[in-house]
DNA sequence: CGAAGGTATTTGTTTAAACAAGTACTTTTT
DNA sequence: AAAAAGTACTTGTTTAAACAAATACCTTCG
């Protein structure tokens, strides 16, 4: 369905401002299927991410700073959310013996089961998107460019 | 900036999952220009998307389902969002006539002055992507079919 | 060395999102 | 016409964002 049916505005100014509202739209709608299915592991979309994030780097930890830096939203609340997470068991936070202000952020056995889980249902997210394979590239390309 | 780059992580399953991820990243991007720029009028990007809706419509009245149904985030409290417009004095609840369950939502003359002081700053807005006419309309209509 | 400045993270506070439940109608159905 | 079902919100509550400020530690430089 097209952007000016969604949300029953036929008028664009331009063509960059109908884009900007498509991908607000769109992601707002991506993120619903996220939650969906992130919902039923009782996290959230960012919670996930730092997951991720500490899974490319298992079986090494990483600091908190670090793992703002490589998160989706790097405005995020790093230190509450890795309370919560330590608080369902899945990572833990250690003192880092070279620098005392740091801590050291690693999964646990539950955390790495929880994202084996995770996994299993990992195709429902990566076909959410209805395209080629070249298509996605080209999404890709765009958004990059986008940036600037 | 490839997304590569900005998250630093330089594998993905597929382009699906990058383009996905590209998504999240770029709207997040996005999202932080747009809130930068209506902070500075003590608003929220979901009380201007509001604001944009009751514009469209001008000068008749909309009902809070509508609003809803037009949103860009249509799980939004869109109740407390309506209160939060009208304590700013932007926006007017009246009673429907023909329906009691239902309101009436209107802007005010201070909302309407808000927003055509917006529209003198909307340059700036409009010009976030880095993307020529033809990349835009690109953009939206994989938007468009990715949604499915 | 010791002040000055930078870094890593936590904490406080205000505001908003998320989800469920309630209220007051209106419409449909029997 | 009265019960049942649906609609248009509103309210309550829990959880998370947003933003500023504080704390504790490291680094540098005169």
């Amino acid at each position: 369905m097209k952007i000016e049916d969604e949300i029953k505005q036929k008028k664009f100014l331009n063509a960059h401002q109908k884009a900007v509202i498509n991908l607000l739209y769109t992601v707002n709608w991506l993120q619903g299927k996220h939650q969906h299915l992130f919902k039923s592991f009782n996290i959230t979309p960012q919670q996930f991410n730092i997951l991720r994030i500490l899974k490319g780097q298992h079986p090494n930890s990483i600091s908190a700073t670090e793992i703002k830096s490589r998160m989706l939203d790097r405005n995020s609340d790093v230190s509450r959310l890795l309370d919560r997470l330590v608080s369902k068991n899945v990572i833990v936070r250690k003192a880092c013996p070279t620098d005392k202000r740091a801590s050291d952020v690693n999964l646990t056995d539950a955390g790495l089961e929880l994202l084996r889980t995770i996994d299993k249902k990992q195709s429902e997210l990566d076909n959410i998107l209805s395209l080629s394979d070249e298509e996605a590239l080209q999404l890709s390309n765009l958004l990059d460019k986008s940036r600037g």
